[in-house]
DNA sequence: GCAATCAGGACCCGCACGGTCCTATTAATG
DNA sequence: CATTAATAGGACCGTGCGGGTCCTGATTGC
C-alpha cells in the first residue's frame, strides 16, 4: 500500500484552503462547515480533521462564536511530513521501529531489527522537503479551484 | 498511517535470507519451509510472499522435486522500491493518483488532483535510490544474524 | 510411480480507518 | 443575563482490506 489515509488528504485540502482565505474576510479565521461548504468535504469530517491539526499545533483556533481556525504558519514552512506525522501518526514504514507500539514479538528472531532506519530516515527527508506550498503551487489548472461554494456537493444524490 | 505492510517487510528478510546463501550460485535452490525455518516467519507465509515474488519476477522458482527459489538478481541491484511495489502494489499515497483504481467520485471538487505528485515522486526516487543491499549491510549487529534455525531466546533482552 | 515442491487460488478473521454524532465548553452578541 | 455560534473531545459503529491459513492442482526429480 504505502498510501496514506484520506484523513490527511483531506488535511492537505483543508490547510491549503486554510491559506486562501477570502480577501474581503474581516478576520482571517475560517469555520468548519465554511471549509467544508468550501472544498466540498462533508462537513463532520473537516471538523475531525480540524481537530487534529489544532492538537498538533498546526493550526490556531478560536473558540465561541465568531470563532474559527486559522495556520499557525504559512504554507512554505509547513512541511508535508508534519502533516502526515499529525494525521496518520509517525512515519514508520515497518512496525519494527524504534518507538512503535507493536514491537517485534519475537525479536531474536527478527532479521529486518533497524534496517528500515535508513529508508524511513530517506523518507522523512524527502517529506521533509516537500512543503504544502510546493503542493499548492503544482500547476492546479484552476478548474479545480473551486469558488468557496458547494452547490453541486451531491446532496444525497445516489 | 504510511506503513507499509508486512508482507513487505517478509519479503525483505526472505530476499536477504535469499542472497545469504546463495551469493551467485545458480544451483542453490531454497526452499519455502527452509526459509520459513531460517527466518522464523511462519511457512504459508513464506510461501505465499515467494509467490509474490516470483510472480514479480524478483526471485526465480523451480518447480517439483529438489526446487525452490533463488534471486533473480543481487541485492545490489534491487531497489526496496521495487520490492514494495511487488508486494504492497504501486506506491501512490493518495486515491486521487493517476492509474488508481479508487478514482475520485467528485473530481470537480477535488482540490488536490494532481497536487500530490511531487511528493509520490519524490518517495518514488527516494526508494529507489535504497537497494536491499544497503538494507542487508546497514550494521545489523551479527546478533540478529539467525543460524540458519531458531533455538536462542536472545538474552540480552531490554 | 512416488514424493517433493511450487502455483494459484479460495477462505475466514481481526483490526484499523472512515465517517457520524453527542455533549460539554467557550466566547461574542443582543 | 440569556442566547447563539463555534470548537473540544470524546464515543460509537460499519466496512474494507490486510494477514494468515489451507486446499487443490501442476511440475519435476528420483
Amino acid at each position: 500500500m504505502l498510501r496514506l489515509s484520506k484523513l490527511t488528504d483531506y488535511a492537505v485540502v483543508v490547510m491549503v484552503r486554510l491559506a486562501e482565505v477570502s480577501p474581503g474576510a474581516t478576520a482571517d479565521m475560517q469555520t468548519s462547515p465554511g471549509i467544508a461548504a468550501a472544498t466540498g468535504v462533508p462537513e463532520p469530517t473537516v471538523a475531525k480533521v480540524l481537530k487534529i491539526l489544532a492538537a498538533s499545533g498546526l493550526v490556531t483556533s478560536q473558540r465561541g462564536a465568531r470563532g474559527g481556525y486559522r495556520l499557525a504558519r504559512p504554507l512554505h514552512e509547513i512541511p508535508v511530513a508534519e502533516v502526515i506525522a499529525a494525521v496518520d501518526g509517525p512515519i514508520a514504514l515497518v512496525a519494527c521501529v524504534d518507538g512503535s507500539p507493536t514491537e517485534c514479538e519475537s525479536q531474536s528472531l527478527c532479521p529486518v531489527r533497524g534496517r528500515w532506519d535508513p529508508v524511513n530516515d530517506a523518507l522523512q527527508r524527502a517529506l521533509g522537503a516537500i512543503t504544502l506550498a510546493d503542493m499548492s503551487d503544482a500547476g492546479i489548472p484552476a478548474i479545480f479551484r473551486v469558488p468557496a461554494r458547494a452547490p453541486i456537493a451531491l446532496p444525497a444524490a445516489e
